[in-house]
RNA sequence: GGCGCUGUACCCAAGCGGUCUAAGGGGAAGGUCUGCAAAACCUUUAUUCGUCGGUUCGAAUCCGACCGGCGCCUCCA
């Protein structure tokens, strides 16, 4: 039984999707005006991890990732730079897709952008006008808070006291300065549409509330994003939604802790961030995931390149175990008598741990207690029948591949793989044969030397491993 | 000011009233294997969970106070 820590009622709550096997999955995606920061790819990731579970859960899983490619940050970039919005949007638009695949990332069902959605925004607001949700002043189109009588259920915040302590400029022309714009009023040089209310452009949350609706229906299943979301963000899109249909907007809210960094919330704003981009140059994508999956989704979680490092490390444990199952299986040996393994116990622990709010660090160390099982047998016993492998390598396809993406049976091809692989392997038929003469020297001279080349290599029994570092 | 989260070994981190004399990873130390390495395996590394009280037969886990860290209330994943 999955249960799922719902923001919206405090509490572990089991999962029912409305009509499984189908489930129904939104999750806000970046405002495309710069690259995307490692904080940012935390959510990307877990949101990635999450929905994978699901499918090995056997959902077939609807999941939505918007794209915000009108705001303000984009026309202040674009003016910046003196090139159009959308330019800027399409740019890094065009870097999000090249980054999250460098990551790993599954890709959505479907990526929908705000500029695409206009009529729908529109039909939203009118919607929200008619029935006395919002006001229209001087083109600017404004969600009156006081109407909506669950403002700040999901949040925890009280109208009345958020009041006392808003620093928010007060804004004359709304009625309540909770009030949130939801279409903005063209001013000159900025992007704009027609709407019933003249020339302008949509406020930033209305977008989510038209985009969930339209392709998840009007209440779905699961809705995510970074804490900092709460409020007002997801607060508002439940007062919108739920003003324009009468019903519940979504059933389960997750949230995600943030990527802080020397014990600070890691943003823009701050300028205390680094790129996904930067740390994809320096470490493998499978190193960043495990570092972000040891650690549970809603806690905070230190930035530190030697947590990366250290994730990395561990991640041998699998790369090695891969390559065993590999080489073993290239040459099977049905022989052997089967191989006695508890499968299922393995199985089952990382299910439970899995259905226990997505408890990814937990559940990476079923994986450890796997992979030391697994090794202690081979230890034991030199020859194993190929059957076994393959079952070893079916849990690790299922669970460290399928959930978390954090190995692979594929071998990476380099980009130099032609004559560099021959001479290494000429190198070490060399040094096969110093061994066999034991001229010790010559061999240890090869393996030192090449380690300064960035080549590592191991002896097995019947042959020598090398990889890159 | 309001609301919320958090403090576990050298570092990261799970733990959700009893199986905790507390998982897992990194690091460190010793051993087996090996020509030597590497990998793998074995052993060791918190009688203790920020501090002080309380509730309970029983608490890292619940309650209170205090000390420290963070976040939201304003764009932010």
């Amino acid at each position: 039984m999955l249960v799922i820590q719902n923001t919206l009622s405090g509490k572990k709550e089991e999962f029912k999707p409305i009509n499984p096997p189908h489930v129904s999955m939104y999750v806000c995606g970046p405002t495309v005006y710069d690259y995307f920061h490692i904080g940012n790819a935390r959510s990307f990731l877990i949101s990635d991890m999450i929905r994978r579970y699901l499918e090995y859960k056997g959902y077939n899983v609807k999941f939505v990732m918007n794209l915000t490619d009108v705001d303000d940050k984009i026309i202040h970039k674009s003016k910046k730079e003196n090139r159009s919005f959308s330019q800027v949007a399409d740019t890094f638009t065009q870097a999000f897709f090249e980054d999250i695949e460098k990551l790993k990332v599954k890709p959505a069902t479907l990526y929908p952008k705000a500029t695409g959605h206009i009529s729908e925004i529109i039909t939203l607001i009118s919607n929200l006008i008619d029935n006395g949700f919002a006001y229209n002043i001087d083109g600017n189109v404004f969600y009156n808070v006081a109407r909506f009588k669950d403002y700040g259920k999901l949040s925890g915040k009280k109208t009345d006291e958020l009041e006392v302590g808003a620093r928010i400029e007060i804004n004359n022309e709304k009625l309540n300065p909770l009030d949130f714009a939801l279409w903005k009023k063209a001013k000159e040089d900025e992007p704009s549409w027609n709407s019933p209310w003249g020339k302008g452009r949509p406020g930033w949350h209305i977008e989510c509330s038209a985009m969930s609706c339209k392709h998840l229906g009007d209440t779905f299943d699961i809705h995510a994003g970074g804490s900092d979301l709460i409020f007002p963000h997801h607060e508002n899109e439940i007062a919108q939604s739920e003003a324009a249909t009468g019903k519940p907007f979504v059933n389960y809210w997750m949230h995600f802790g943030f990527l802080n960094i020397n014990e600070e919330k890691m943003s823009k704003s701050l300028g205390n961030f680094f790129t996904a981009r930067d740390i994809l140059a320096k470490y493998p994508a499978e190193a960043i995931r495990m570092f972000l999956f040891q650690t549970h989704y809603a806690s905070p979680l230190n930035f530190s390149e030697e947590a990366i490092q250290a994730a990395q490390k561990g991640l041998e444990k699998f790369t090695n175990l891969v390559d065993k199952i590999n080489s073993e299986l290239s040459a099977p040996s049905q022989a052997a008598p089967m191989t006695d393994f508890d499968f299922p116990t393995f199985y089952s622990a990382f299910e439970s741990t899995m259905d226990d709010d997505f408890n990814s660090p937990k559940a990476i160390a079923v994986l450890f207690d796997f992979i030391k099982e697994v090794n202690r047998k081979i230890t034991e016993s030199p020859s194993l029948n190929s059957g076994f492998y393959l079952k070893t390598k079916e849990f690790l396809e299922k669970t460290a591949i399928g959930v978390f993406g954090i190995t692979s049976f594929e071998k990476e091809v380099p980009a130099s793989s032609g004559i560099e692989d021959k001479l290494i392997e000429l190198l070490l038929s060399i040094r096969a044969t110093a061994k066999k003469e034991k001229n010790f020297t010559l061999a240890d001279q090869i393996r030192d030397e090449l380690l300064n080349l960035g080549v590592a290599i191991r002896d097995t029994k019947d042959k020598t491993l090398f990889k890159k570092v």
